[in-house]
DNA sequence: ATTTGGCACTCGACCGAGTTAAGTGCCAAT
DNA sequence: ATTGGCACTTAACTCGGTCGAGTGCCAAAT
């Protein structure tokens, strides 16, 4: 079928760009590939590709860059499940051993799969608001001021400090601590709002003051926190080539900075691996990246998402590998806790 | 005295070549300061400002740059502070309001720095060993599990799982956290080492390995994550002047991504602000780097530093008056606790 | 004894013309 | 439908020449 060899042509295009970083000719792809086709055919077929808007030329005697709808179909159509090299499988298979903590957890991933991938890493924190409590722990600092600690289920601790506007004995914060946890343990995190809504009715009005701050601690740290956090690691990989950004790098390295825009970036948590290529994001910043994501998670709740951002010029087939292998291994390593 | 016109021109030329990023000559110097000196004159200075190596052309035809040593002797003899401007301090002053914990404070603080100096800042987090113990808390998970969380009076937070061999129950997870209380809290973290020497001793045989086990994690957390963390903020600034680092900032980002190269940078905690000039210091990919740090942190004993890092031709008086007044200001943040 | 104006000299930056090489599109032949 | 041939386009490279900023040095001026 003939539209089999053009997409067979894009392939061997995409495969020769990301290869070379320069625009290749109808000649070098007869030659370097060998499709049973002379140049002048190749010629035709691509002027073909360049009207579907595949493909396009710099300028009128370079060869041919793929666009980022070139890429698109390569992705969708084209590219196989590229298997990764021993080594790779190997670092992926040891990188958690040792682990200590959540935060260890995920500066390991996002260190590992910058490495694997040579680009920009990003993983975000399981997200708190789909996690459940493990315990709530109160800690008294001094009689006016205390300690607030939430344990998740994901292994994540968040503390904060409340001030409170009455004395407050060991007792009390005991009975306190005991009745929270009695109320809130296993609660998933959205639904703690709903759970203490209650809560400060029970207590006489003298102690209502205070456990009423205490309760509005723990509901921010709940709610208002579960926006998410995203760590980076990789960056370095953006000016390994300086071609690959010609104009300047800076507005990319300012959207790294911006927990906002990656958080957006990796987008709504999800099964599967996904891409986005160069214009297909709506960031200014970053229509000449493209990033490859994966959720990640228990099996069957993908609490967050992790990903990859490098040039549109990339090698896709082993990103989109290395990026779901990472994500594979990590959900595996949280479900089993540690 | 003579030499004090000499430092005047070099003074000139540093101001003049970290505005405009170009070499300076004797005519356009003359003319844009008035020093009441024809260019002819300034070249016989220039021609042994040279001599003196702390300055050099980049070739026979263009004007002067300041040299390593040029901006040492600047910053030495030279310059003077610079008064930070009025919303320069309004932002300094108000930063950390409503800041909630110590990973707020820093990443404000960070931040903060970034923006004030247009380069990139680093900001250590207080360092774990010269604080002193708060809290330890100790939660059953399981029956044979425990999360151990230690609190320190900087307002830093650890936690750390423990598997025990045997399980252990709630009366005696209880038992042993008041005793580690009791002989911990208000210790100095590098002395807990001492404290707990004998602290196994005094149990049963058949208790004894499960405490050894958390005390174990206990003194991993006091000591080896002594290690200190570093974070960095404003890379994007690195690229705001493509022209600062003519050859490519790929060595720098990769610097900045080591956490042990940032600390050696940072170098031995202490009071006042230094700075280090390009080839003065030791790693070969920052070169071409300059880097101001001040240590702080309560009055008396300076727990970490911060500093900013940016091109050798920075401004130095403006960059070091800004990190020494975000200095001073976190530390006093930090004095009054919260 | 400095300072200064003058002057010859150097050397990168810039400009324009010419050349090269890669690549294309089209057409006639297979 | 495919292919070889050919005329055409254009960025990249090379070159010689000019320009201008800047220097060092020297003799005159202060």
């Amino acid at each position: 079928m003939i539209a089999d060899r053009r997409l067979e042509i894009l392939r061997a295009i995409v495969d020769d760009y990301v290869a070379t970083n320069e625009p290749v000719g109808s000649k070098v792809l007869a030659s370097r590939h060998s499709l049973g086709i002379s140049p002048a055919t190749i010629r035709n077929e691509m002027a073909l590709l360049e009207e579907e808007g595949l493909i396009s030329q710099p300028h009128t005697s370079a060869g041919r860059i793929p666009t980022d709808l070139g890429y698109r179909v390569f992705v969708d159509r084209i590219s196989t499940v590229k298997p990764l090299s021993a080594p790779e499988r190997r670092a992926i298979d040891h990188f958690l051993e040792g682990a200590v903590d959540l935060d260890d957890v995920v500066n390991r991933t996002v260190r590992l799969l910058a490495q694997v991938t040579k680009q920009v890493a990003i993983v975000q924190y399981p997200s708190l608001s789909k996690s459940a409590v493990r315990h709530i722990e109160i800690l008294p600092l001094t009689p006016m001021r205390l300690m607030i600690v939430l344990i998740t289920d994901t292994g994540r601790v968040e503390q904060r400090i409340v001030e409170l506007a009455n004395q407050m004995n060991e007792a009390n914060v005991a009975k306190l601590r005991s009745q929270l946890n009695q109320l809130c343990a296993g609660e998933k995190l959205n639904l703690i709002p709903n759970t203490l809504k209650s809560f400060t009715e029970k207590f006489e009005p003298a102690e209502r003051t205070n456990v009423t701050s205490v309760v509005n601690v723990i509901l921010e740290m709940a709610i208002e926190r579960s926006e998410e956090k995203v760590i980076v690691s990789g960056t370095a990989n953006l000016a390994r080539i300086p071609s690959d950004f010609p104009s300047s790098f800076h507005p990319i390295l300012e959207a790294l900075e911006e927990q906002v825009v990656l958080l957006h970036l990796l987008g709504e948590t999800a099964d599967g691996t996904k891409v986005k290529i160069g214009h297909e994001q709506d960031n200014a910043n970053l229509q000449s990246t493209s990033i490859v994501t994966s959720g990640y998670g228990p099996e069957g709740e993908r609490v967050a998402n992790l990903g990859i951002i490098g040039p549109t010029r990339m090698d896709y087939s082993g990103s989109m590998s290395a990026v779901s292998a990472v994500a594979r291994y990590v959900s595996r390593f949280l479900e089993e806790g540690f």
